[in-house]
DNA sequence: CTATTTGCAAATAATTTGCAGTGCG
DNA sequence: CGCACTGCAAATTATTTGCAAATAG
C-alpha cells in the first residue's frame, strides 16, 4: 500500500508554496518532516514522524517535528485526529448517537438519527477491513458562539499563539 | 436544556446493577462521581467532573475520578470521546474523506464516498447550530487483525491492567 | 474481618516553551 | 547580515501509580 510518487509532490509543492506565501522559512528539516506525513497513508503521530526523520536526518529534534506539524496545520496543509479537546470526555448516553461537535467553543452534544444508524458503509471500507459500528461527527457553529460576536475560545485554536 | 430525572435514575440503577455484578464495591464516591457523567449532557472530562463533585464532598480526589470514570467504561456504561489513540496524529490528504478505524490496533485509514459527502445532517442538529462539515468514523477490525489470532495491542486497551 | 478502595504524593507520557546559537532569504 | 528557526533542556498538562489508612460487604 503506497502512495503515488506523483501525489506526494503535489503536496510537497502545495507545501512550499504556502510557506513562501506566509513568509515562512524552507528550511531543509521542515521539507523532511513534512514529506514524512505527506508520503505516508497510516497518519502518524509526532514521535513516529520524528523517528524516521531521524533516521535520515540524525540532528532533528522532536520539539521542531511538532513545531513543523503545527505549522502545517495553520497552513492549511494537514489536519488532525485524535485528541479534538485538551483531555478526554465521558458521555453516559448508551443509545446510538451522532455528536455536533462546536468548533467554537468545542462542545460536543448528542443527537440520533435512523437515517445515520441505518447507513451502509460496509462497501466503501471492505478494502481495510470489517464494520462494525458508524459514527457520525457532525461539525459546525453553536447556536451559542453564533450569537457571540467573540465566540467562546477553546479547545483547538489555543495552539501556537 | 436538563435531562429527565428519570433517565438519570435509569443510569444510576444500570451502574449499581453492574458493579454488583462485577462484585465491585459501591462506594459513595462512586455513586456520585457516576451520577455527575449521568446527569450531563455536555461530556464532561475528568477534572470537570472532579471539581462538581468536590463541591459536594470535599474529600474526594482526581485520581478516584479517574479511576472511577474508567471503571465505569469497563462496565459498558461509559464512553468516551476524544483522545481515542495516545498521541495527536496527521493527515495530509486535504480532499474531503472519511475514516476506518480499527478498534483492535487503532490503525486508522482514509477512504472516499460520495454518498457519505452528501448527507444532508443540517435538520439533524438545527437545535444545537450550524453544521458546517460532517465527517463518519467507521470503527471495526482490519485485515490485519481480523486474521491475526491474537490482534496487535494499541491505542485502547491499555488502561487500567 | 478482609479484600477493595481511597487520598496523597510522586511518577509518566505527550506536548510546549525559553534561550542562545545557526542559517535562510 | 538580520531575524526566523533550530536544538537543547527545563516546564506544563493530562493521566497513572505505589502505598498506608479507611471502609463496604
Amino acid at each position: 500500500m503506497k502512495l503515488p510518487r506523483s501525489e506526494v509532490a503535489r503536496r510537497l509543492e502545495g507545501f512550499e508554496a504556502a510557506a513562501r506565501a506566509a513568509r515562512v522559512k524552507l528550511t531543509h528539516q521542515r521539507l523532511e518532516i513534512f514529506r514524512e506525513v505527506a508520503a505516508s497513508l497510516e497518519h502518524p503521530d509526532a514521535e513516529t514522524v520524528f523517528r524516521s526523520v531521524k533516521a535520515r536526518m540524525p540532528t532533528v529534534s522532536l520539539d521542531t517535528v511538532y513545531r513543523t506539524l503545527w505549522l502545517a496545520k495553520d497552513l492549511g496543509l494537514l489536519s488532525t485526529l485524535g485528541p479534538r479537546h485538551e483531555s478526554v470526555r465521558f458521555d453516559a448516553n448508551l443509545s446510538h448517537h451522532h455528536h455536533f461537535v462546536c468548533l467554537g467553543c468545542g462542545q460536543a452534544r448528542d443527537f440520533e438519527s435512523e437515517e445515520l444508524d441505518s447507513l451502509d458503509v460496509h462497501e466503501a471500507v471492505e478494502m481495510y477491513g470489517r464494520a462494525t459500528a458508524t459514527h457520525v461527527e457532525v461539525r459546525g457553529i453553536c447556536n451559542n458562539c453564533e450569537k457571540a460576536a467573540a465566540p467562546n475560545p477553546r479547545s483547538e485554536a489555543r495552539r501556537r499563539p
